[in-house]
RNA sequence: GCGGGUGUAGCUCAGUGGCUAGAGCAUCUGCUUGCCAUGCAGAAGGUCGUGAGUUCGAAUCUCAUCACCCGCUCCA
């Protein structure tokens, strides 16, 4: 009990953190904010491209059997029948008032006649079950003719035994939009949801110029959209969010191989994050979706509890499939080699790259007493650190800053530095430890003489002196070679 | 969406019907300071989430609305 309060008062430190520092704050906040979606600051926006870069690097350049794509947000509304969306992101759904829980209202009928069929009420069963059918094909108006069937049968909340419903509401987990500026029935369009179609409806097009035999991987960075029911804790569910996905396509009856492979390669990148191993686990799903064979999240223990990061699940065929049938092409991969053809199965790494920043900022987060004090530091892996490097005068006369400006100059050709001159030294490396900065260069007066300057350590507050030219590479050094202590 | 809670300065919060709404931290300026939130002096920053109502008078009471937090459900 107290150890989930101070972990959700950590939590609040990070938000606040995030506003103070413009790492992350509310979107639209001027108009009062707008629900679920956060904007990233100067600080935030460089993590995340740093979080990016990483993943593409890890992904793109590090594996020659993997090409990327940036497909459009908008796409054919057929995608998203063949998908399953429409259908599975699409339900009637009816909450009970007196305990607050919701149903879905095509279940809860279907539950009834179940009853009714064990109560030997067949008639009956078979009337209502007419009626649900109609219901449920009654386009727009199948919410109002489910709510009737539950009015009229009196069907009680499974859970309280009370009747005492809201009405019927359709919920629609996609975001419609409209194609042009009419908004007539047949230009409406869906944000997507997600972006693995994005990859999926372009096999071909990246298969055949790209030359690759499967088993091969196709990865995109991009967002996706999505009404949540209930979208909160800060940036970890929002109806706005980035998706790092691979989908990996692999001849059938080796998916069993290559999930364990991402499965193992997934978990590792994260670590490759300086993300403490304790707190990375997997997690079975104990339920699969209409299209996997095969579901293991990744998990992190974030202040506000275990939760998923990222999914790796072995979607069989199911997706080429349906989009072979509704689009009526040929998504058959013809095997040279073996000379057989078959539609590949696919394996899916998705890593929810909002979550990845997140789990980052929690991470990193700690706090120590010194001298007294509270420091607050960001323990980011230098090489995802927003900044790199901070360049201080001691004191902003005698010709310390102009030193300091020359090699602020020097290290921007490599790095996302930033010069400070004001405020003591104290405070300027206290700021620095809270944006997450691994270094801190200070020119001293030894620094005419010598031409070495200080370079204080963020984890440890240790001091090296090091030659001006040696710098760029004492910062690489020092970067790849770091790891949590 | 439903139930419960919250909304006052950039951040954390005090103020609960009555003078020009405050504190700490942060920010800015000047001097001081010479490697871990230094000291002194000063400044800026708020239509009290928004809108309406009650009242002689509203940050304070009522209603609506928006946002956030905690639970219920789903996912990246």
């Amino acid at each position: 009990m107290t150890s989930d309060r101070t972990m959700s008062e950590l939590f609040d430190k990070i938000v606040s953190l995030c506003k103070q520092r413009g790492i992350i704050f509310q979107s639209s906040e001027i108009y009062g904010g707008l629900s679920a979606t956060y904007d990233y600051g100067p600080l935030g926006v460089e993590l995340k491209r740093n979080v990016k870069e990483h993943w593409w690097q890890s992904m793109v350049y590090q594996n020659d059997d993997i090409e990327g794509v940036d497909a459009a947000i908008l796409m054919h509304p057929k995608t998203w029948e063949a998908s399953g969306h429409t259908e599975a992101f699409n339900d009637p759904l009816i909450d009970d008032k007196a305990s607050g829980n919701r149903y879905r209202a095509d279940e809860l009928i279907e539950d009834y006649i179940r009853d009714l069929r064990s109560d030997g009420e067949e008639e009956q069963a078979a009337d209502v079950h007419e009626r649900l059918v109609e219901a449920l094909n009654a386009g727009d108006d199948m919410p109002e003719a489910l709510h009737a069937i539950i009015m009229e049968e009196e069907i009680p909340a499974p859970d309280s035994g009370a009747f005492d419903w809201t009405d019927v509401r359709q919920f629609n987990l996609m975001f419609e939009t409209h194609m042009g500026p009419l908004k007539e029935e047949g230009s409406r369009l869906f944000l997507r949801p997600e972006t693995a179609q994005g990859i999926f409806v372009n096999f071909r097009n990246v298969q055949e110029p790209t030359r690759q035999h499967v088993p091969f991987g196709i990865a995109q960075i991009g967002k996706a959209f999505r009404n949540e029911i209930v979208a909160r804790q800060f940036v970890f569910r929002m109806r706005e969010f980035e998706q790092m996905e691979m989908q990996y396509f692999v001849k059938p009856g080796t998916q069993d191989e290559h999930f364990e492979r991402w499965k193992a390669d997934r978990m590792e990148w994260h670590r490759s994050l300086g993300i403490d191993p304790d707190n990375l686990r997997y997690h079975e799903h104990e339920q699969l979706s209409h299209y996997a064979d095969q579901a293991f999240d990744i998990q992190y223990n974030f202040p506000i509890g275990w939760k998923e990061l990222e999914g790796i699940h072995s979607r069989t065929d199911f997706d080429l499939q349906r989009h072979a049938e509704y689009s009526g092409k040929n998504l058959t991969y013809y095997d040279p080699f073996e000379q057989e053809k078959y539609i590949p199965y696919v394996v899916e790494t998705s890593v929810g790259l909002d979550r990845t920043v997140l789990m980052l900022l929690c991470d990193a987060y700690y706090e120590e007493e010194v001298r007294g004090d509270t420091r607050s530091v960001l323990r980011f892996h230098p090489e995802i650190a927003p900044i790199r490097a901070a360049i201080f005068p001691l004191v902003k006369k005698e010709g310390l800053p102009e030193i300091a400006h020359d090699i602020e100059a020097d290290l921007r050709k490599h790095f996302n530095v930033k010069y400070d001159e004001r405020g003591s030294m104290g405070k300027r490396y206290r700021r620095m430890d809270e944006a997450g900065t691994p270094f801190c260069i200070t020119v001293d007066f030894d620094t005419k003489e010598d031409n070495t300057v200080t370079v204080r350590d963020r984890d440890s507050m240790e001091q090296d002196r090091v030659a001006i030219d040696q710098l760029a590479t004492y910062i690489f050094d020092k970067s790849r070679n770091w790891t949590l202590e």
